[in-house]
DNA sequence: AATACGTTCAACCGCCCCCGC
DNA sequence: CGCGGGGGCGGTTGAACGTAT
């Protein structure tokens, strides 16, 4: 029984990359976007490999902006504080951390942060082998590895996953630990940091019901956009109540600190804060535009500024694949400005890509 | 120097969810 | 409404490399 798998074992090559493999990849989705289809990707552009390994290899390695190496201290409380809060929905953690993937995250996690926080040594698989199925870990709960697939454990320790059994002991350890442990290796007695609230960030919150944007709200972005891709020859976008709901849920959300923190999700993303309130759409488009579009250099395809965040906004905005827009303005908390956030469906900025 | 053991991380597997038909 | 397929995700594996004995 079961699904058929998505591609035919026998003629998919498997295992490590090739830099030709990597190429190929990197050169089609940069010039043509995926066409929404990993499973037909391959075939498209001579691959020997599923589409699925194709999906990981770009979104883990290939894309760009993606950031390798040391986990800073602040990326370690987010995952410390995130995975005591939600487990190990290491996507969702990804997403609050800006070039991270979730399989670095959750590698990161398993290999280090975890041992470090439980102060247990991970047994080594060859030991793991031999041991019983249910043993007591080094905080003195319960882990039954055995668990939920069928093993001996107890019915009370197989209702409980080993990731809700970390995470007891990790809330436990650091409730009472705080000042004198920290997650990451500094021992700096410094309070723990106020993460936006979580429950506020979790795309599987129950959604608030879907309203249909002010229409002037709407025509406000949407005008002040299609105005600046008018000027280049680029089609006009269409607004998208989906898009625009995303943004509104994502304002809504960040409105507690109003950080320029991107929401990482599938579409494109501009960010505004203002101080102030009076902030009309137009006016919002309008910082975008009137102050990046002089640093676009349109000849070399680069931003005069040196950093491709110094006129991104303005490049989202003509993008020309770019087809549907959705945005939301938000009230900071304690009077601290105005947010917003534009959502671009498909998204643009492509590094080597001309927006137009 | 040889071997065993430990660590890291890219990649695979299989399940679940969502969306289009 | 049910079904099928694709995408997304978490768990797991295995190869490569590092370290200890």
């Amino acid at each position: 029984m079961g699904r058929a798998p998505c591609c035919d074992k026998a003629s998919v090559k498997k295992g490590p990359w090739s830099p030709e493999e990597d190429a190929k990849l990197k050169a089609y989705i940069e010039e043509n976007g995926t066409g929404g289809n990993w499973i037909a990707l391959p075939q498209k552009i001579g691959l020997k490999r599923c589409g699925k390994s194709c999906r990981l290899r770009w979104l883990n390695y290939l894309r760009p902006n993606i950031k390798h190496g040391d986990f800073t201290e602040e990326e370690e409380h987010i995952i410390c504080s995130l995975y005591i809060s939600i487990g190990s929905r290491w996507s969702i953690i990804a997403a609050q951390l800006p070039g991270r993937t979730d399989n670095d995250i959750k590698n990161y996690w398993n290999t280090k942060l975890k041992k470090k926080l439980l102060g247990k040594r991970a047994p080594s698989r060859r030991a793991r082998a031999n041991q019983e199925p249910c043993g007591l870990a080094g905080g003195g709960a319960a882990i039954c590895s055995g668990g939920i697939n069928g093993g001996s454990g107890t019915a009370a320790a197989q209702a409980l996953s080993s990731s809700a059994l970390e995470r007891i002991q990790l809330h436990m350890r650091l409730q009472g630990l705080y000042n004198a442990f920290s997650c990451t290796t500094s021992s700096s007695n410094v309070a723990p940091p106020q993460w936006p609230k979580l429950e506020a960030l979790l795309p599987n919150r129950p959604l608030p019901p879907v309203q249909p944007t002010d229409a002037s709200l709407a025509s406000g972005f949407l005008d002040a956009h299609n105005a600046a891709r008018r000027q280049v020859g680029v089609s006009p976008l269409r607004w998208d109540e989906k898009l625009a709901a995303y943004a509104r849920r994502y304002a809504e959300a960040r409105s507690g600190d109003c950080a320029l923190v991107h929401s990482h999700g599938p579409y494109g993303e501009n960010l505004f804060h203002g101080s102030g309130g009076g902030w009309k759409p137009e006016d919002v488009v309008a910082a975008w535009v009137s102050q990046e579009r002089a640093l676009y250099d349109a000849r070399s395809n680069s931003c005069r500024a040196g950093s491709s965040a110094a006129c991104g906004h303005y490049t989202q905005i003509v993008w020309r694949r770019t087809t549907a827009v959705g945005c939301a303005l938000a009230t900071c908390a304690g009077g601290r400005g105005t947010y917003a956030v534009c959502s671009y469906n498909p998204p643009g900025n492509y590094v080597g890509v001309r927006p137009y």
